[in-house]
DNA sequence: CCCTGATTCGC
DNA sequence: GCGAATCAGG
């Protein structure tokens, strides 16, 4: 692509009307790589994306580290004395290494839901009556029989007999 | 899989 | 400087 002014200038107005890149691109025959590539040289405002590339990993990059400092070996038995610097003025804390306060771990969890209001009462039955999701959707709530989780009606609808049932299997 | 924009990096 | 490749989110 040759950036001509007329080129530059058709660039920035499209930007600035808004058209995504790829339009650009496709309005001037060109890729939309071409055009972001040439926007973001050109330090046009960046629209409204949503990526964020923090934290992208990077591998190629050495990064040569220094060392902290050259451990200089004294001529033993002499360490110099420290020159009487610093005795008056600022107190050279900048170089500390700053430890980072300590991050407070997550909160304990307050307390796990001891338990379902015991019921040592009688339950209600849970046979479902209507179609779930629907507003009219309810359960029995009739009483259910001791041991079961619905009432005699419904039990007795629940739990038929092998012999019965088998009928109904596929 | 389509779209989007951003960044990188070999050329 | 260029832009394809790549990344990343919708």
């Amino acid at each position: 692509m040759d950036w001509t002014a007329e080129a530059i200038e058709r660039l920035r107005a499209l930007w600035a009307e808004g058209h995504s890149t790829a339009e650009i691109g496709r309005r001037m025959g060109i890729s939309k790589n071409a055009v972001v590539g040439k926007a973001h040289r050109l330090n046009l405002p960046a629209r409204p994306s949503p990526i964020r590339r923090e934290a992208v990993e990077r591998p190629a990059q050495p990064a040569p580290m220094r060392l902290p400092r050259p451990v200089a070996v004294a001529s033993r038995s002499t360490l110099p004395a420290p020159p009487a610097s610093q005795a008056a003025g600022a107190p050279q804390a900048a170089n500390q290494p700053q430890v980072p306060p300590p991050v407070p771990m997550a909160p304990p969890q307050p307390a796990v839901v001891r338990s379902f209001p015991r019921f040592g009462s009688a339950r209600s039955c849970c046979w479902p009556i209507g179609e779930p999701g629907t507003p009219d959707f309810r359960f029995c709530s009739a009483e259910a029989t001791p041991g079961k989780p619905y009432c005699t009606q419904h039990a007795a609808v629940a739990y038929v007999k092998a012999r019965d049932r088998r009928e109904d299997a596929a």
